[in-house]
DNA sequence: CTTTCTTGTCTAAGATCCTAAACACCATGA
DNA sequence: TCATGGTGTTTAGGATCTTAGACAAGAAAG
């Protein structure tokens, strides 16, 4: 019952959108390597494994913690938000099942065309929202959605991520993220 | 900027008791691979650094999650529990700055000399409690401590450790351990 | 003081990882 | 049709990891 250190690699690799050699380039080894640990060939030794990650980037904790067939839900209806509250004070939480939560609310607001630019967004930590207004498109690693009123998405902002308010009507979202930065 | 496997493993060996021999016979490694490895004489590869773990046993991702550095307080005393309540309704919380907690409430009682058994305990999960009555002595790891009334603790159960009740009375105790087991 | 057992460390030799380079395949165009 | 640039795979050889066994130091018992 060995770990499937090749497939998981794999699976990064791809959603990130790298190619093996440029993977390869990034974290400073050969594409016949990376070609090698995906087919199971070798295991690699730690300090390797960790200079490849480096060029995605993630940690080795992260790698390990991955769980690439519980893949967490990305999008949510409307209709799947949790109703926490009461008759007089509602409360419809986001992605309640989720473990571990610790984010922060935020009010953005997308004027029509407006987008968070043409390169994918990726850094630390987690976020989460809810379309009060308009309509988004939301790319979120291979996918991508356009979300209206009252639908919501939750995410690791590790993935490669990008807003943009296709629509000709202004987009409001309630937003959240961890602490630290953005 | 590197990751110092051999200082985690090393760390992890000690509090669990274990030499160095002893821990590779669990493995089915040498005891001069761990010794090497301890040393950052070499940078295991990920099969054989798993082969090790097995024998403590720690998976991959908690190995790498662990922080030595910033060990989680396994100790507080009565003034360390937050209060988070209001004058009507007091709630003081223990632990309330550990991220990720997900326990639920037991009732514990220790006759007078009572206690969980000579061998230390090891487990998946976590556990914590304040004690309502009388004394109890708690090991956690390496650290022993007698606590009484207000007194709290939490910890991963994963550390070895052993509760006696090393005084006349009797002890009760409110604990919590991880939903699967225990 | 010896003997014995334990501990962690070190060293050649064998096994495995890792690199450099070539290979095969599939597109896109000239 | 033949180049060109992209993809992932394979292989020989050098670098590194891993083993088996010896070594030195300390603790406990005779």
């Amino acid at each position: 019952m060995s770990v499937d250190v090749g497939a998981r690699l794999r699976g990064i690799r791809t959603t990130f959108g790298l190619s093996q050699r440029e993977l390869a380039r990034r974290a400073g080894v050969t594409n016949g390597l990376i070609s090698l640990i995906e087919q199971n060939r070798v295991s690699p030794s730690v300090s390797s494994l960790k200079k490849v990650l480096d060029g995605v980037p993630m940690s080795l904790a992260e790698f390990f913690t991955l769980d690439l067939s519980a893949t967490p839900r990305a999008f949510f209806s409307a209709d799947d938000l949790v109703e926490l509250g009461n008759p007089q004070v509602s409360l419809r939480l986001v992605a309640a099942q989720r473990p571990g939560r610790q984010l922060t609310l935020l009010h953005e607001r997308y004027a029509a065309g407006a987008a968070t630019g043409e390169e994918m967004l990726t850094h630390r930590g987690e976020e989460a929202g809810v379309v009060i207004r308009g309509r988004i498109e939301l790319t979120v690693g291979g996918a991508v959605r356009v979300l209206g009123p009252g639908e919501a998405y939750y995410f690791a902002s590790q993935l490669p991520h990008r807003f943009r308010n296709v629509g000709r009507e202004a987009c409001e979202i309630i937003s959240a993220c961890t602490p630290p930065t953005f």
